[in-house]
This record gives C-alpha cells, sequence and structure tokens, in this order.
DNA sequence: ACAACACATAAGCATAAACTTATGTGACGT
DNA sequence: ACGTCACATAAGTTTATGCTTATGTGTTGT
C-alpha cells in the first residue's frame, strides 16, 4: 500500500463520490448505489480499490457488507501532507489544524 | 480544479516523483529529467497535468522554464482532508501508532 | 541572420483502467 | 431443500492515459 495507490483510489470520480457518501456514515454495497448510476459488479470493484488503498473497511453481516471509512488511508494522507509542510501557507487554517492533530 | 484532479496527478508513480523532486528545491524541465528514464515531451506533458491540479507552478526564466511547489494544490488537499477529521483516531498517540503501523 | 537550445504541442500508438454481461458464493426466508 | 438476495469474481470490450516521434515556439549566443 504506496501513496500513489491512495491517489489513484481516490483519481476516478466515481470512486471519490462513494467515499464521500461513505464518509457521511456507513452503509452496504446496495445503499451506495442508490442514486448513482453505476451496475452492481462496477460498485463491488470500486470498493474493491478503495479497500486495497486502504481507504474504506468492510464488515459483514449477514448477507450485507458494511462499509465504512477506514482511518488507515486518511492517516497515510496527513502524514504525506506533513511532508511537504515547508510549502504550506501559514494562514491556512485548515493547515494549522491538521498540523495540531499530527504533532504532540 | 476540482479535488479528484489533485489525486489524479498525483496517481501516475512518474508524477509522485517529479512532484517529490520538486519539493526538495525548484528545478527547470531539464534538470528534472536528469536521472529519470523519461523523454522530454513526456516531462513536458507532466508538468502540464501537475500545473493544471494546481500542485506546482512555473516561472519562465530566459529559454529555462523553472518550476516549484505550488502550495495551493496542498492547501487543497488539507482542506479535504480536514472534512474527513472525525474518522481520524482521536487521540493522537493513537494516530502515530497508526502511522507506525504501517511503516512496514 | 542563423544555429543551437529549452520547452510545448500534435498526432498516433500501446497499455491500463473502468465498464459490461455472465456466473459463482454464501446467507436468508419459506 | 429451494429460490432469492447481497455481493464477489471472471472474461471480454471500450475508453482513458501515458508514451512515442515529429514539429512548433520562443530564447540565446555567435
Amino acid at each position: 500500500m504506496i501513496e500513489s495507490d491512495i491517489f489513484k483510489a481516490l483519481a476516478d470520480p466515481t470512486r471519490y463520490v462513494i467515499f464521500e457518501k461513505l464518509a457521511a456514515g456507513r452503509m452496504n454495497a446496495s445503499a451506495l448505489r442508490d442514486g448513482m448510476a453505476i451496475s452492481q459488479p462496477a460498485m463491488s470493484q470500486h470498493l474493491a480499490v478503495l479497500r486495497n488503498a486502504g481507504l474504506v473497511r468492510e464488515e459483514r453481516q449477514g448477507r450485507f457488507v458494511n462499509y465504512e471509512v477506514d482511518p488507515k488511508g486518511l492517516a497515510l494522507i496527513a502524514r504525506w501532507l506533513t511532508k511537504y509542510r515547508a510549502y504550506w501557507p501559514s494562514r491556512v487554517d485548515a493547515l494549522k489544524t491538521l498540523l495540531k492533530d499530527m504533532d504532540q
């Protein structure tokens, strides 16, 4: 699981939307399909990519599989960002927040 | 310039390396090619993708074009990350443990 | 003015990635 | 036990992406 795999997972607009939906709350694969013009296999494949990137994790529940955001992937991106701290604009609040959480 | 464009730009391993080299210091396109098995047009195309994603900016200097990291792209990623702050481990040491565990 | 240089752009090709249809697997209800 | 449901996997097709060669544009040195 390398950084560029995470970026690759989020590079596809469809997967990006799937991830955003999951960020709103855990959901099974069928619920994720609601309102998305996407076939069942396509959804399954996208979820596999997100899972392999460490962005999402699954939990089987009977014949349903619930998916949810996996902090692992997010943490990896956060750490990646800190490598380029020298280039951050000092006034951006988002960066301050991030820094505070990453540091002591 | 949408988030998934940034992720797409960093998804390619070659572009990822180019960005890392630029993070070490501003450089022109030819200097970037040193030690990379990549043609001049390919480099030019990659730089265009990074520039359109807001990750890199250029400054013409005579017949050279110096490239450097653009904080705009990094700030966008940081902002994106903070949206999912709810999923970060609540305790900071938990985050550090998580990051450490991912090192192997 | 002209040649060499640094880089960008165009067009075509080759590969990868996302989709499709078809089928497999395990869980549930009757 | 059997059919249905929720999802995964396989195989093939289409589309996107990164590469190549060829050429264009602007700059520098002579």
